[in-house]
DNA sequence: CTATTGACGGGGT
DNA sequence: CACCCCGCCAATA
């Protein structure tokens, strides 16, 4: 992707306030670059091991970590519950509760 | 150049 | 909850 990309998406993850989550989609939306929701993926995946970016407060739009089963998404779950992120038993996060912006996931 | 591949999303069964 | 399908779009093969 363009270093624009990049930035932008970084830029706006910073805001990504602690205890609140996103989605990849809504990220790539904020981002300027709607329908991109993959490639925010794909950027969190490249990331250096020491990025000092919350990675771990972005999920899929159904409140799910990503990529179940790795060990990246056990110790999401883990960083997200430090955060005082409520998981449900089956791993799923309450967008409406936890998601930010709060307009992109209100109810109606 | 075509085909495949995703830290995705939304809709349907 | 589980799948399956299709759209998406840059990177890779």
């Amino acid at each position: 992707m363009t270093a624009d990309f990049e930035k932008k998406v970084i830029v706006v993850l910073l805001r990504l306030p602690p205890g609140r989550v996103s989605t990849y989609g809504v990220l790539a939306q904020l981002a300027g670059y709607p329908r991109h929701a993959r490639h925010v993926g794909r950027l969190l995946g490249q990331l250096p091991a020491g990025a000092q970016l919350p990675w771990f407060r972005v999920l899929g739009a159904g409140g799910k970590v990503s990529r179940p089963g790795t060990e990246q998404a056990d110790w999401q779950r883990v960083l997200l519950e430090e955060d005082g992120v409520v998981l449900s038993s089956s791993g799923r996060v309450d967008l409406r509760r936890y998601g930010w912006p709060e307009e992109y996931f209100a109810l109606g």
